[in-house]
DNA sequence: TCGGAACGCTACGATACCGTATCGTAGCAT
DNA sequence: ATGCTACGATACGGTATCGTAGCGTTCCGA
């Protein structure tokens, strides 16, 4: 019924130069006759496909960024750490590090503030997650819970990467889960 | 020789108008005939005093950020803590707010960069100031120095106010406080 | 094979922005 | 009072962007 090659191409060869231009110049770069000239693909087929400028970044934004994997490891320090780590990792990662900019603090333009939002909910709600089993593990957890340690490590790291302009390493990902952790009073747990 | 009150008056007028602007819509949202409007100066105007949008940003971004008061408590604790509650009360004024945003992260124009960093700089030289004189009292500091205090203040206020879209407390400023000396192990004092 | 769908190309109209030119007016200093 | 300086208003050239129109071409599916 659908089955045309050349919608299909049409739409990931467009999607891909979007991510390519938010990576090379921000949410800014991404100009409709911009992503027609990187993918080879007319304007007017872009239009075909997406009605405006906005529906193609809301459609990017919303599909691009990965699952994110929940670590298990059994505690959750460790837990955290691994988050940490893998945040890090992703902020060292160019392709990566432009899609959490763009999804983290947008352009100024209200009109993709729900995806924004949308997405970044989605990114938290790992952390939640792995603070959830812990607590029925039985494990103290920080006093402002889940939304403290996601402050806590994202803060720091995002601040490296997008103040001070330096990619952050694993060391910088470790001190900031035991900041995270160790930093303020825990409460519920065995302790 | 130059006491012109118009010029003054012109500078002022636009200057103040530039703000403005940052805070209604970032600095996306100056453009000249934007802050001719809102001014009520002449475009003309505006150009015989900066020669360009880029030269009117500069001038502003370097100089509408007041000096930062070094706060001396007598101990670190004490002086990290009130430094955290500063930049969470500056965070919680709109018009700081956006200002310290446009500094912080600027809108990707290259052009700005310098500006932006040194701006940037000297924020953080409050902190080094503080942090060195803890060093020469003898005082224990977090192995990462400075730098570490800084992105753990700093990072999840932020991330609060930036990404989360929400005020910082003077709660919040005191958990970020408490981290950022007792996360990570100390070093240099006489423990 | 062949009709319809998807595509590419070019050219638009409409804004918005930068920075400049022109010209007349108003205010400051002496 | 008068000359110099700053200012305002308007218009302009140039560029960039969005989104659309027209028209011919290519490719998929039945």
């Amino acid at each position: 019924m659908s089955g045309d090659l050349r919608v299909q191409r049409s739409r990931t060869v467009v999607t891909t130069a979007v991510l390519d231009l938010i990576v090379a110049g921000g949410l800014g770069a991404v100009t409709i006759d911009a992503v027609s000239a990187r993918s080879g693909v007319a304007k007017t087929t872009i239009y075909r496909h997406w009605a405006s400028r906005e529906e193609l970044l809301t459609d990017v934004l919303g599909t691009a960024l990965p699952e994110q994997p929940v670590p298990d490891t059994g505690t959750l320090a460790g837990d955290v750490r691994a988050l940490a780590r893998g945040l890090a990792a992703g902020l060292s990662d160019a392709r990566s590090a432009a899609l959490l900019a763009a999804i983290a603090f947008g352009d100024g333009d209200p009109a993709l503030d729900d995806v924004r939002h949308e997405a970044t909910r989605a990114r938290h709600a790992v952390v939640r997650t792995v603070v959830e089993r812990a607590r029925r593990r039985g494990e103290g957890v920080p006093v402002d819970g889940a939304d403290g340690i996601i402050r806590s490590i994202a803060g720091p790291l995002f601040y490296r990467r997008f103040v001070e302009g330096v990619a952050p390493t694993a060391t910088l990902a470790d001190r900031a889960a035991d900041r995270a952790l160790n930093g303020t009073a825990v409460a519920g747990g065995a302790q």
